[in-house]
RNA sequence: GGGCGCGUAGCUCAGCGGUAGAGCACUACGUUGACAUCGUAGUGGCCACAGGUUCGAUCCCUGUCGCGCCCA
């Protein structure tokens, strides 16, 4: 049957993809020949996430490396798998539930999870569908997954990356890596959870700043002064204030001082002094100190910062500075808060402690509520507008003057309004809610960073010097990161590193392995009687101090509740008899523990039985950031803590493929995690990527409307052709405008390749008819395009060793379509029939073979199709053997014979053009000179040479009158055009070849006749000038020859 | 404010010490026995600007002017 005129990719893929499938093509080691190995781990993508361009980009060139090493021999594997994406993940499960009005508090833990699970298992497969499309060879019978042998994982999602992730999480626990603190975190009201400082979004805004005035403590006053750059006074007034300005008024409640710049000499007088916050109950003013820091900018606002340090990441670090307070003063959806003693209480205890009367513990700060009560409970933005109504009620705003007139009278009257001034502003959202993030301190869970950057900044730091050494080793155990300016992000970043908030409240992620207990302590409690024996005293003495509020927890961090338990024993082992025998129970939370613990106690008075006695615990509600788990990727996903043959074998992994976007997130903590945990770097080398845009440079985003999805394009083009035209665009770093012209382009190079198959088939040049091996072919023709494949090859593995997929892509296009297609397949049907008519099928079927082989990493599937059409096959394609010929393929003889042919070529068809000459008229030609060499030459190729050019039968002899002239390395060519030729026409083209001759000549001559250039360039630099000088005179004489004789005839 | 980068043909971009390339677009011609998803031939560039290093600079260095992105 003979072959479709074009290659049906909508029906061919599908096919494909299952036969490579089904024959276990993509296994991991499938089609191994030698010991080496070459692993890249998928950067996992969101379970629930689908295919866009990123992710095409990513995987074709992850696909192309992988398909490469494997046909060579390499024993591969490329490890899939989904990331659980806990933000992302959650959210998509709770949208769901909001359609039937349904809130993820409406349910269990346990049951939202299951569900969230169900999704997981619902959409999970897409994106592994959509890979399959794209032809991506991941070995999928490995899929892995970040939560997979989670507890309460449903059937069919065993594992243990879970474990591996908890395991983690206790060792670097154990070893002083993780730690809880209270500090201020970027809080997500809408999620309810703590982000990192990378999921938070900057954006602009239109803000407003309003100026409030401080009180001074009991009316005092101070010459307020303000003075030029020389130091005259320009304003003087005295004052019993001092102006603030905020954008954020609600959160005065929590203020704890004001602050001023040391070498403020407006402020100094009274540094030091108390002032009073202009907002709550008259009777209840909070006063607050008036302090010296580096922080404010005197030049910006009055000056005069109020710190509030539970609400604003500067005034935190102000306040640590200075030991001030930190009042919390909202909860967790960013509502004032309700909690706590009643306002005047909470204010008394504040202004104890401003006035230095009494240390509260940070646990006792934040349990001190100052919100007044009228405000307890609203919404942060509605707080806002009350304090704002009650500070300009009270005249305690910084006004302005402003004219204003009388609609009806229309009298003119100034006026003093409150100051506020429009200031475009950048504002933390998050990046998934969008929500304006609250700086919250709240409890959370840190890696402390700092002490497992080292390795990571070195192994890099070594890797970039090896590379740029040119002494790189992949198995020195050291990271390189391509295109080396992302290894200075990745510097810069690291350098800079802060700790790495890792807990989430949310309830879809590894649950944080951490129980917490009563923190019942020995030096606190001591059996007073030492009888062995509760007493009531003691038991009193428990309930009251044993611990509870204002008291840090016990905590047990352990893999699981059992050894969780063993832990809390260890402590109660140190308490006085019972209590160290208590039992150690899990309950929900601390208020089940105390009411736990109480009744316990109870119990124990009345029957004196010391097995009633308990110790209840909880865990930590919390769970782990998505990337700490992601973080374990290269070790998880291969089985590790198991000591596994894939662990042994593929770890430490090759190449990590990824955007530049997850540099911070991603490649960095893997390297951080990897290094800390099995102290080995995860890969040696990270290839950076650019990012997809669209045609105009815009990000693709859904709110543009401007996203493309590659699916479409597979069913508009095929895979193959998208493939390709991302591969041929991946010039490293740039970003990536993706064009269909460009798409369509490379589908169209799809059908040349296709094409030129069709054209062996016809000729019975296929391997299935002649055999497929290399032949050793006599006539040049053939000689010349098995150099050229070999060339091909070599510079399509230089340039993917390199990394440089765009060179590699555009070498296969110029050498397909440039050079076989154009030239080649040319040559080839005038020898079709002739003596070399063997020879020449044996080589047209070998080169298409071989065109196939080299293009197969990039397009699999029509090369698939073709090596599966063309030939009877040991293998498939996806597993043959990727050539090793190389240079001694090339012969230089049959090279420059080639060149030679096409130069004469190429000009005879430029000259006819430029004479008008119809297309179809054949000419004849006159060699009217012509060296040895050139006549071999013509002799070998005459009939191709006449077939390209339209030539008709050759005579030697003279240049006949009324000809145009054709010079070729060697000699001269004539075609007389008696009557055709324009004269004035071609004494123009010659004119014009001559003059950018003569101008190229110049500035070589130029260079050879400065002695300075002989002298120091590189002698075969020289050489080269002169050898192109030389040839250039021999053409420009030969121009002015051909010149000469038209001004005879013209 | 700090960091990273980019200004090369109409467009999108390669090249990054030896005198400029590709694809697309454009123009003209063309039903040559694979392909019109094609062929042939062409048009098109002070390589942002100004200095410096060098025998030689689009390429290295400095500055200026535009334009991005990341982090504050």
């Amino acid at each position: 049957m003979p072959m479709e005129k074009t290659f049906n990719a909508a029906e061919a893929e599908q096919r494909l993809y299952d036969a490579w499938e089904k024959s276990g093509a993509f296994r991991a080691g499938a089609n191994a020949s030698r010991a080496e190995t070459f692993c890249i781990m998928i950067p996992p993508p969101n379970v629930t996430g689908s295919l866009h361009m990123g992710h095409a980009f990513n995987n074709t060139l992850q696909d192309i490396l992988v398909r490469w090493h494997r046909m060579r021999g390499f024993d591969t594997l490329w490890q899939p798998g989904q990331d659980h994406a806990g933000i992302a993940t959650q959210m998509v499960v709770e949208r769901e539930l909001a359609k039937t009005n349904r809130r993820r508090t409406d349910m269990s833990r346990d049951d939202f999870t299951a569900l969230v699970w169900e999704q997981k298992q619902k959409s999970g497969n897409t994106i592994i569908d959509q890979l399959k499309r794209l032809g991506a060879s991941c070995d999928w019978s490995r899929n892995a997954f970040t939560m997979s042998g989670a507890p309460n994982a449903p059937k069919g999602e065993e594992g243990n990356f879970h474990d591996a992730v908890i395991k983690v999480f206790v060792e670097m626990y154990d070893k002083g890596l993780i730690y809880r603190g209270k500090r201020l975190v970027n809080w997500d009201p809408h999620f309810e959870t703590a982000i990192s400082d990378l999921e938070v979004e900057q954006i602009e805004v239109q803000g407003q700043m309003w100026h409030f005035k401080y009180p001074l403590e009991d009316g005092q006053t101070y010459e307020y002064v303000e003075k030029d750059e020389e130091g005259r006074v320009t304003f003087r007034e005295t004052r019993d204030y001092i102006s603030i300005a905020t954008t954020r008024p609600e959160t005065m409640l929590g203020d704890g001082a004001v602050a001023v710049h040391p070498s403020d000499e407006r402020y100094a007088p009274i540094v030091g002094k108390l002032c009073e916050i202009p907002v709550g109950p008259k009777e209840h003013r909070r006063l607050i100190p008036i302090i010296t820091d580096e922080y404010p900018d005197p030049t910006f606002g009055s000056g005069a910062v109020k710190i509030t340090g539970a609400h604003d990441f500067n005034d935190y670090a102000v306040a640590k500075r200075s030991n001030i307070p930190c009042y919390r003063l909202m909860d967790t959806r960013a509502h004032m808060r309700a909690d706590g003693a009643p306002y005047a209480e909470a204010a008394a205890t504040a202004m104890a402690v401003a006035k230095g009367e009494k240390t509260l513990t940070e646990a006792e700060v934040d349990a001190v509520n100052l919100v007044p009560d009228d405000l307890r409970g609203l919404d942060r933005y509605e707080a806002r507008k009350r304090v704002i109504a009650q500070i300009n009620a009270e005249g305690l705003a910084v006004t302005v003057l402003t004219k204003s007139i009388d609609k009806e009278t229309g009298a003119e009257h100034l006026e003093r309004i409150p100051l506020v001034e429009q200031n475009k502003m950048m504002q933390p959202h998050g990046d998934r809610s969008k929500v304006v993030i609250e700086p919250m301190l709240t409890d959370q869970w840190f890696v402390d960073t700092a002490k497992i950057v080292e390795p990571a900044l070195d192994a890099v730091r070594k890797g970039m010097a090896a590379q740029e050494a040119g002494t790189f080793d992949e198995k020195a155990g050291y990271t390189r990161i391509l295109p080396e300016r992302d290894a200075k992000t990745y510097f810069h970043w690291l350098e800079n590193i802060e700790p790495w908030c890792i807990s989430r409240q949310l309830w879809w992620g590894h649950q944080i392995p951490v129980w917490y207990g009563l923190g019942i302590h020995p030096i606190v409690f001591v059996d007073d009687e030492a009888d062995g024996a509760l007493d009531e005293v003691e038991m009193f003495r428990l309930l009251r101090e044993g611990a509870f509020d204002g008291q840090d927890p016990a905590t047990y961090c352990a893999a699981s509740f059992a050894a969780a338990a063993d832990r809390a024993r260890d402590d109660l082992a140190a308490l006085p008899t019972p209590l160290h025998a208590a039992r150690v129970v899990e309950v929900a939370d601390k208020h089940e523990a105390m009411a736990a613990f109480t009744a316990a106690l109870g119990e124990y008075e009345v029957t004196q039985d010391p097995t009633r006695l308990i110790y209840p615990v909880w865990r930590d509600p919390g769970v782990l950031d998505t990337w700490f788990s992601s973080g374990l990727w290269p070790i998880g996903t291969l089985g590790w803590p198991e000591d596994t043959p894939e662990l042994k074998k593929y770890f430490p992994t090759d190449v990590l493929v990824t955007g530049f976007d997850i540099i911070f997130f991603w490649v960095a903590r893997m390297m951080m995690m990897q290094l800390a945990v099995v102290d080995q770097v995860p890969f040696h080398t990270v290839y950076v990527h650019a990012l997809v845009r669209d045609e105009k440079g815009r990000k693709m985003s859904k709110s543009l409307g401007n996203v493309i999805d590659p699916l479409d394009l597979i069913d508009e083009f095929g895979a193959d052709a998208l493939r390709f035209t991302l591969t041929a665009m991946a010039a490293m770093g740039r970003d990536l405008k993706l064009s269909k012209d460009r798409i369509a382009g490379y589908r169209n190079f799809t059908t040349k390749l296709w094409n030129a198959t069709r054209f062996a088939e016809m000729n019975a040049a296929l391997p299935r008819d002649t055999g497929g091996a290399r032949p050793e072919p006599s006539h040049t023709v053939n000689r010349w395009i098995i150099g050229e494949t070999a060339r091909a090859r070599l510079s399509v593995d230089e340039a993917l060793t390199a990394y440089r997929f765009n060179d590699a892509a555009n070498t296969l296009y110029a050498f397909v379509w440039g050079k076989v297609c154009d030239w080649y397949v040319e040559f080839a049907k005038p020898l079709m029939d002739g003596d070399q008519a063997g020879e020449t099928r044996a080589t047209m079927a070998w080169v298409l073979d071989q065109c196939c082989t080299l293009l197969h990493p990039f397009m699999p599937f029509i090369t698939e199709e073709l090596w599966g059409q063309t030939g009877t096959r040991s293998k498939m394609l996806v597993h043959a053997d990727w050539p090793a010929y190389g240079a001694d393929l090339i012969d230089a003889d049959a090279d420059r014979e080639m060149n030679w042919v096409i130069a004469l070529i190429e000009e005879i068809r430029s000259a006819r053009m430029q004479m008008h000459v119809p297309a179809g008229l054949k000419l004849p030609v006159v060699m009217t000179a012509m060296d040895d060499r050139g006549r071999a030459a013509w002799a070998r190729n005459e009939p191709m040479i006449a077939r390209l050019a339209r030539l008709d039968g050759m005579t030697e002899g003279a240049a006949p009158k009324g000809s145009i002239t054709v010079a070729v390395e060697g000699g001269n060519f004539a075609i007389p055009l008696e009557g055709v030729i324009d004269i004035a026409e071609e004494k123009a083209r010659l004119s014009k070849a001559l003059e950018k001759l003569d101008k190229d000549m110049n500035g070589l001559r130029g260079r050879l006749s400065n002695p300075k250039f002989v002298d120091s360039a590189p002698e075969e630099v020289v050489e080269e000038t002169r050898e192109k000088l030389a040839l250039g005179e021999e053409e420009a004489a030969k121009l002015k020859a051909a010149l000469a004789r038209l001004a005879e005839v013209g």
